[in-house]
DNA sequence: GCCTGTGAAGCTATTCACAGCT
DNA sequence: AGCTGTGAATAGCTTCACAGGC
């Protein structure tokens, strides 16, 4: 789990704990204690520790972690000596809502080309980031050395653009469509479909409430 | 794990059979395999089974499940009898997507509500919801007895709204705002923070590129 | 005294594998 | 012969708990 192999949800949790590094510990503080990160990012302080251990980071009993060690850890581990580029595929509401949300967030990750079949809007520019036809993607991801995608198209587009994307080069996809994609071995895939997301949280809501009468 | 107890992961490909179920099998198809919902769902047969164990229904060898008979019997785990009503905080892009992505999906579980800081989102109509200022939180939710929330606030904000959802009865909250939420036990919480998964992913589509080479 | 680093324990989730039914 | 239902095995993730250092 270090070095080599990382999981997944540690990845995630690294990401969190830069940003509230960046953005959560009053300016000035030298050093952070884990039990201070794990308030923050709500979860143990146990985990917090556990899970800086694949930063190499450490610590000093007593001070806690240097506080510019470990954003520049986590960032050796987490980033791309060059910028990373992200595509985006399908810019209906969904899709201007991701672009919107992460333009200018980390300048090193960054969504540099969006792809759409509707011709209203292939050509333009939308949230600073122009807009494609689908018939251009694989000679962008190319160009542009593209291995990571956010897919935002309808049901029943998913599993053909899938295809089309690994075909294309992609390793990684962040899959909004509500729709499970099947993707083949060596393409790291991650499902948010929010209707599944949606319907979990009204069932434990409502079996919370009940409780509570 | 049924019955009374039943796993929040399982609650969410529940949701996502019947999805299938409803959509993809070959209309006039009485029976389907473990095998078969397996592929749509893009998991194991044995998954399939061990999930619906949790419904109470049962196929029979040979044939395989009644489609009606899944059906039914996911949507009385699922579903409350009445129409389960749902408020959305934060009327931004990202919020505006999630009103038009849910309009009119199921019609047992409709977001009814919506909140927003901005005078110039209040009292309008947005996606065929109703808008309504912050101060009037408390009692809109009384009223629709609403359990359910989504977060779609900014960060600086997200803390302060669920404590105040939480002291307006809720409990359940689908949080798309980018921090970590600190809710009280018996309040179910599902984190979707779009800054960690897409992170993660490219992480592993970084190293899936590399390691392809 | 208080905090880190980490082996070991404890949980949770998934898959195996096979008995039993049709 | 083929599929379901499920105990048992496995894998993955989190927390415990404590030795070691400041």
């Amino acid at each position: 789990m270090n070095g080599v192999t990382i999981a997944s949800k540690t990845v995630g949790r690294l990401s969190l704990y830069r940003r509230l590094l960046e953005s959560s510990i009053p300016c000035g503080r030298e050093h952070v204690f884990s039990h201070e990160l794990a308030l923050l990012a709500c979860v143990t302080p146990a985990q917090v520790r556990r899970d800086l251990m694949s930063t190499g980071c450490s610590g000093s009993p007593g001070k806690g972690y240097r506080t510019k060690d470990l954003i520049d850890g986590i960032s050796k581990v987490l980033d791309y000596p060059e910028v990373q580029r992200v595509a985006l595929v399908g810019v209906g509401n969904l899709g201007r809502a991701i672009l919107s949300y992460f333009s200018g967030r980390r300048p090193n990750l960054r969504i540099t080309a969006s792809f759409d079949t509707d011709p209203q809007k292939t050509g333009r520019v939308i949230n600073g980031c122009r807009c494609h036809p689908m018939s251009e993607l694989t000679a962008v991801l190319g160009r542009e050395s593209i291995a990571t995608a956010i897919l935002a198209v309808p049901a029943a587009r998913a599993q053909e653009t899938t295809d089309l994307l690994v075909a294309s080069g992609i390793h990684g996809i962040l899959n909004y469509a509500p729709v499970p994609l099947r993707v083949p071995e060596g393409v790291f895939l991650e499902e948010r479909d929010m209707t599944m997301s949606l319907e979990t949280v009204a069932f434990f809501a409502r079996r919370a409430a009940l409780e509570r009468k």
